[in-house]
DNA sequence: GCGACAG
DNA sequence: ATCTTGTCGC
């Protein structure tokens, strides 16, 4: 496991990590497919916070994509490098996954994070931020609709509607398993939507949230358990 | 101005 | 995200 330190220059303020979004959105690659669901790697990253003690804690789980079995895991933990800002998730997570992803004894393949990418105020979420930093493919599977609107998806698994920002179609609320509330999946970097529904099916056949969330959600409490002390 | 708001 | 008991359902 890895500690890891606050970036020299990291934006100190909101103003600054927008200013930073504005910058880097730029270098979004929307023309690739991506990987095909189903073949080679895929990686799960997630992060867990001791706000009181300053802790954050990050996991990154890489899965064969086609068994699901578990391929490899690194953690990293550090201090808490921004506060909760809607928009701004990114400032607060980053570091700390960039770390666990370098500790990966395996390439990622394609990234799975929590949260949005291109579902964003300014098209720039977390998975959109991931993937321009680290060149990787990378989509986002949040749990909830954010600021966006949506149409309830039919009930049967694998049925969608557009997920809306205003008449722009920024994800797709995903129905994962029958009768249960839909995910929202969008683009993160050097994919299609398409590509990151047809993951996100991939990666749940049994849960309603992808197998690499769950495993890296999993991951990231026990090492923030362990950083942080108590049994 | 007020409320809502990924994790 | 996190704080947290019981509770409903398969």
């Amino acid at each position: 496991m890895t500690t890891v330190d606050i970036p020299a220059g990291w934006p100190a303020t909101e103003e600054e990590a927008r200013a930073v979004q504005d910058e880097l959105r730029v270098r979004v690659l929307l023309d690739e497919t991506g990987p095909p669901p189903g073949t080679g790697r895929v990686t799960g990253v997630d992060v867990a916070y001791d706000d009181e003690r300053d802790v954050v804690a990050a996991a990154a789980v890489v899965l064969d994509a086609a068994s699901l079995d578990v391929v490899a895991e690194a953690t990293a933990v550090g201090r808490i490098s921004f506060p909760y800002v809607p928009g701004l998730l990114a400032f607060r997570e980053i570091p700390t996954v960039l770390a666990a992803l370098d500790a990966l004894p395996v390439p990622p393949g394609l990234v799975v994070c929590d949260g949005y990418g291109l579902a964003h105020p300014r098209r720039f979420g977390l998975a959109s931020h991931l993937g321009v930093v680290t060149g990787l493919p990378t989509i986002g599977v949040a749990k909830n609709p954010f600021t966006f609107t949506y149409d309830a998806p039919d009930a049967p698994r694998g049925a969608s509607s557009p997920l809306l920002a205003g008449a722009e179609e920024v994800g797709r609320a995903l129905r994962t398993r029958q009768d249960v509330k839909p995910v929202f999946v969008s683009v993160g970097h050097r994919t299609t939507l398409e590509t990151a529904c047809a993951h996100t099916l991939a990666l749940t056949p049994r849960f309603r949230l992808p197998e690499t969330t769950r495993r890296a959600d999993a991951l990231c409490r026990r090492a923030l358990r362990e950083a942080t002390g108590g049994p």
